[in-house]
DNA sequence: AGGTGTGAACACTTTCACAGCA
DNA sequence: TGCTGTGAAAGTGTTCACACCT
């Protein structure tokens, strides 16, 4: 009782989030190349960082490294894992059966990271019975018995900006907190839901912007 | 010559500038109802930021208001394009043909605000050749021609991981600087290039980590 | 020597508060 | 009076620099 521990007494800053995904990315790659430890300095040149932000990140939540060593990868990646809830396996309703959903559907990623989809909702009757892989569509009025019946972490939002609304009060009642949001819309989130927004034409007319006013250059992404 | 006219000197936040694509599309929603004037309050109300937040972002680029009455919408608008670089057209090469890339080619999204694909490329000879609406599928290997005849502005990189460092050195060689990107990787992106990334894993990860972590609830999203 | 962990300095953003114009 | 535009204050995130451990 006195190994290494994740504590998490502090708030911790959206970016720093971001990061610990990429590195956890990262140390993965390192991992299987055999790589056992590794330090700041070479993690900040693979992720784009700096060492100083790097070790900051980590010690909000710990102490992982060996001092004159570096950090151990496995352990730092086993870690990362518990932190960022990737330890387990998360259970994903799609609510928009329309072209992005599909891709997003489709998408081997998700899968792989333990994001997988118990559910396919649309509220088009001409969509509803339809076959997703081993899901068939349901309509968005019965979101709530769905939710429950199939124990839903996450929704993945893929519809029009007019239906949100709705569907955000739906899923509220239904105790989902947790949203990716992909209609181009500001959702009114309730206490206790978080919502992450990716919207992609924002992105391009972010590059349209960059373009247009010549100065700006250089990284400016993000991580939608 | 001393109306109002889009200053720039200052450098701007990376979040303004989402904000202000914001602002823009408010606006526009304002202007279809008939709103002529609307102050930097209600547009706080409307975007879910805060009034001063408006006001400092708008006078980055200009004085475009009137005291005591609010902003012109129209006039705004007109604005807000020209600073965002919306008052043209783009030409926009998708560079993979996947499914990712199938699903951003039939969003009708871009094409409403000006961004047109203008070309289709895939390393797959199997794809190429394709038609693409309008579009045949092209070879990647011949990115630079594509570019210089097509005048293409942007890239939409939709690659696995592994293909995106050779393609953005034939990117870069053939002189395109705005690429968004949605391989899972972080680009070493060359002098003058502007990149943003779209990274769908990573939002998800992000849910992952707020709903195991408790804390950390509400709204943490951003505009992909 | 080598590299972590961290308080303190710094830089950047947001919010406040108010002068000034319609 | 009402609301913008903006310096100044507050807050947040990043970088520095160094004590400390191996």
């Amino acid at each position: 009782m006195c190994g290494v521990r994740t504590v998490l007494p502090k708030k911790i800053p959206e970016s720093a989030v971001r990061r610990l995904s990429f590195y956890h990315r990262i140390l993965e790659e390192l991992e299987e190349v055999g790589t056992g430890t590794v330090s700041s300095g070479e993690l900040a040149e693979r992720s784009g960082t700096t060492a100083a932000q790097i070790r900051k990140d980590l010690s909000l939540f710990g102490s992982f490294g060996k001092r004159g060593l570096g950090y151990p990868v496995q352990d730092l990646i086993q870690h990362l894992r518990t932190i960022l809830g990737l330890d387990r396996s998360w259970r994903v309703a799609l609510v928009g059966a329309g072209r992005i959903g599909s891709a997003l559907f489709e998408y081997r990623g998700f899968a792989e990271r333990g994001f997988h989809f118990v559910a396919v909702l649309d509220s088009d009757d001409a969509k509803v019975g339809g076959g997703w892989g081993d899901l068939s569509v349901e309509h968005t009025d019965d979101l709530e018995r769905i939710v429950a019946r199939e124990r839903v972490d996450m929704v993945v939002l893929a519809v029009p900006a007019s239906a949100v609304p709705d569907l955000m009060e739906a899923m509220h009642n239904a105790g989902v907190n947790a949203v990716l949001n992909f209609a181009p819309t500001r959702l009114d989130v309730p206490e206790g839901m978080t919502v992450r927004d990716v919207n992609m034409v924002m992105e391009l007319e972010a590059l349209s912007f960059a373009l247009s006013q010549g100065g700006n250059r250089g990284r400016s992404g993000e991580g939608g």
